[in-house]
DNA sequence: GCAAAAGTGTTAATCTTACACCCATGC
DNA sequence: GCATGGGTGTAAGATTAACACTTTTGC
């Protein structure tokens, strides 16, 4: 059993054994990333027997030293190697039985990043990119957290410049429409979409073009400086 | 010093005293009410001594047997004597320091509750509703808390029928554009206002007047049924 | 020259905003 | 009859949605 796996246990049958009023905290973090025109996210193999065959997002334990973003960025630099990911608070969910180990209250993440960035560095074997239309049953309620933080992500792409996130700094605006479509599972109007992105002026013209196309390349844009941040607006829904 | 009070504090000081492993879990309430055309928020005087003197949100820790949701409206019922109020969550603060004594993450919901309700019943001297705009701080972190709290509020007033929540059965369009304004504290054009409204088609009309009024009175409206659900769509942003 | 995608503008429909007059009631 | 708020419609402006043709590139 791999390292991590079996310290993420350990700590749980831990907990199971303590007394009655012991109620451990944990964060999940929905990783999605984007690749081959789908909305991907990361998922490992389960490691508990009950959930033998399934797939689960990735979290841990939150440590007596830590908040609750650290931990989710820690999971996320120990699961990716990625740094100064876009990360957000969702929703926590705290159901009784969502553990079978024992009681366990877990703060859902989302996170974006760029699938092809030199730094991710998947450290484990049974980590793997799945598209989120092809997810049918997921480990505990992660289902329910991915979905949640789905529908989240929708509702934020018009209004906030995340998408850029999943994307490379380069980009054309094909690609970033494309990206859009994935995310919202539907197929937009170039010229409108277009207009759409130019009014909220988040991008800046590289003076630069695609290259190694078949056929006419695009102009290439980055995110203005002053859009990218890591971390949203506080805290608010 | 009251019951409630030293049980809170005596199962703070035990987990304080536990072994650092331990991270204790919380809800906070930020329940509102309206009245005097002014938004308000029940709070009770701090029974910490770091934060005499300074009011804080009704909150307690979350017992092994019940899920977030559940002591979130143990904590209402238990202070205003209410059930099936409304109740959403809205995010969980889970900073290191946030708590004086040990830590505790909570997660805060938000509550609108009709403040002449029948049974509404303070159960506390020290339980009191304050203008939401003349509050200057809180004990704990509960100022931002509140604050991510009435941002939500706000963000979904035009678009979920929530308001409701804080009015009687019956009310004039008066008195629901007087709540609406005092929530986003501004002024509402009332032609437009009674167009937005009506076409959400929210409300029946009752065929009934208001009475005791020293000028013309209004129609008198109620939430239509299907919309009068204490718990929101599943939990989304 | 053909395949593939880039780039671009107009019109109609919808939604939003600003704004003013007469009416019903209690006193 | 006066004070108070109830009730109502329209026009201008802004936003959104639908839609097609010409251009550039690689092959």
């Amino acid at each position: 059993m791999p390292k991590e796996q079996a310290l993420k246990t350990a700590a749980l049958e831990k907990i199971s054994h303590l007394d009655y009023f012991n109620i451990a905290i944990s964060v999940d973090c929905v990783i999605f990333g984007y690749d081959n025109k789908e909305l991907k996210v990361l998922l490992i193999k389960s490691d508990l027997e009950e959930f033998s065959g399934l797939y689960s997002l990735l979290g841990d334990l939150v440590r007596p030293d830590e908040d609750l973003e650290s931990a989710s960025y820690r999971v996320l630099f120990d699961r990716t190697g990625m740094e100064d990911v876009y990360l957000e608070q969702v929703h926590t969910f705290g159901g009784i039985g969502r553990h079978p180990s024992g009681r366990v209250i877990t703060t859902a993440y989302y996170s974006l990043i760029d699938i092809t960035h030199h730094d991710l560095n998947l450290n484990h074997n049974d980590l793997h990119w799945h598209s989120v239309n092809d997810i049918r049953k997921l480990a505990f309620d992660h289902k329910l957290i991915l979905n949640t933080c789905l529908q989240r992500l929708r509702n934020q792409v018009m209004d906030h410049p995340v998408v850029f996130n999943l994307l490379q700094d380069k980009f054309s605006l094909r690609e970033l429409q494309e990206a859009y479509e994935a995310i919202l599972d539907t197929k937009l109007d170039r010229r409108n979409f277009r207009k759409k992105i130019a009014v909220k002026d988040w991008l800046q013209d590289l003076n630069e073009m695609e290259t190694n196309l078949s056929h006419r390349p695009g102009k290439l844009y980055a995110l203005k400086k002053q859009y990218r941040s890591v971390s949203p607006k506080t805290a608010v829904g």
